[in-house]
DNA sequence: CGCGTGAAATTGCGATCACAATGCACGAAC
DNA sequence: GTTCGTGCATTGTGATCGCAATTTCACGCG
């Protein structure tokens, strides 16, 4: 419903251009983990789903492709979340923690009071997600909170990267803190990283984002060693709205 | 001249669609530098040079733009080599000499005598390109002698990522490249990572591979920051090839 | 009840068209 | 000679169509 009304002609200039609609809101659903990995979804069903003609989906996908984000199944050409193995979560760890501090690490010299409450407020709306267990709430909250300080990095390269990984992890990020049942542990690291940048302190901010991916990356070590994530498929339905 | 003759409908399940051949046709321009930095190119005159209708090439320049290879003036939304900045190549420079000897390292123990002979052969015609100054010759040689290494890793995520800084770099190695001449430094750091890769010694092909990139980086940096690399175009026309 | 076998529906890809917006160049006014 | 406006060519975007290949489902034979 509300998918799309009369949609005039966009101008050219506009930088709401449809496929970019379509990117972000594809894209919105795999960082929040609403599009279930495995399942096959067409072209077409996708479009229709989105209230709009096949073509701009088709290059929404094809950037999603590129970033790694969606796959195509070579044979059938059925495009779905590539699945999580041991070997690619292993690398996407090793990647996020390396990536991830460094660019806390850059944001903290150029930290203000304006980030800190914002970053405040965030971490406000994940904790209250984490109380009435709302799953999509912390997924949004936490991806907001990381990533404001990431871009108060000004590192326009390292940030693209550390966002191609999210998207990578985003669904299965979800698939495990649905069954974990959003465990709180998370929190008192964000404070951490909220403390070294109030002091502008790179290395504490290094150190608290680390120890924060490394709590939430072993969770996700577990339940993939536990035979969980690789093809699981959590609520089922995908659902993307713009 | 011989883009494409009668090109007789592609198959569903064959490999080569149309717009994977552009992006190859692009993908290898860019790496080897055929691409000047700074030059507008549309959409329509890139497939009247590859004689391709435009659709198949939108697909290939999105998939390039998602990786960073190309970039879109969002006033003109004329496509462009992104020029690169200072502050561009730092973090280039960083993420590569992260990636790049992680990449050797993990390839060293699955080295095996076919990977050090074909990589005698790749080095062998590198330095022949360094000696008659074929800069072309060189830079596809160059790049083929680091992912052969790194494909070995079996790593594949991190390769993505290592094929995509390259693409980004790419065009302004070959402007360093063929400013400087070829000055035949890396040679040599190749003939340490063949032997390091021959005894399976992964901190010692870490340690070639991350010289060689210091030694490749120190150039381009020096180029970059004497102000000639930032939109600098080689030799002008773009020459691109099925 | 199981299993091929047929046709019909669906799929991705590429071409072509329409349209709005921008770029560019030629010419007029001062 | 310089500058500004006006027209035409070119651009990116999205819709629609055609095609070949695959998938899906039902029906009938074993």
């Amino acid at each position: 419903m509300s998918v799309k009304e009369v949609r005039t002609r966009r101008p050219l200039a506009d930088s709401t251009a449809v496929h970019d609609q379509v990117y972000d809101s594809i894209r919105q659903a795999l960082i929040t983990g609403k599009i279930a990995p495995g399942v096959g979804v067409s072209l077409r069903s996708l479009a229709a789903e989105l209230g709009v003609s096949p073509m701009p989906v088709r290059d929404a996908v094809r950037r999603l492709v590129a970033e790694r984000a969606l796959a195509i199944n070579p044979a059938n050409k059925r495009l779905s979340v590539p699945s999580l193995t041991a070997e690619r979560l292993e690398q996407l760890e090793l990647a996020r923690r390396w990536i991830e501090p460094e660019l806390a690490a850059r944001a903290a010299p150029r930290a203000d009071e304006a980030l800190v409450r914002r970053l405040k407020a965030i971490d406000l709306d994940l904790e209250e997600a984490l109380r009435v267990g709302d799953v999509d709430g912390y997924m949004v909250a936490n991806h907001a909170f990381h990533f404001a300080i990431y871009e108060r990095a000004g590192a326009e390269v390292l940030l693209a990267m550390a966002g191609g990984l999210w998207l990578q992890i985003g669904p299965f990020m979800r698939v495990v803190f649905g069954r974990v049942g959003t465990g709180s542990l998370p929190a008192d690291r964000h404070a951490e990283a909220m403390d070294a940048l109030k002091a502008r302190d790179a290395e504490g901010a290094r150190r608290a984002i680390a120890a924060d991916l490394s709590e939430g990356m072993d969770k996700m070590r577990a339940a993939v060693e536990a035979g969980a994530g690789l093809t699981a498929a959590p609520a089922g339905q995908t659902v993307i709205t713009m």
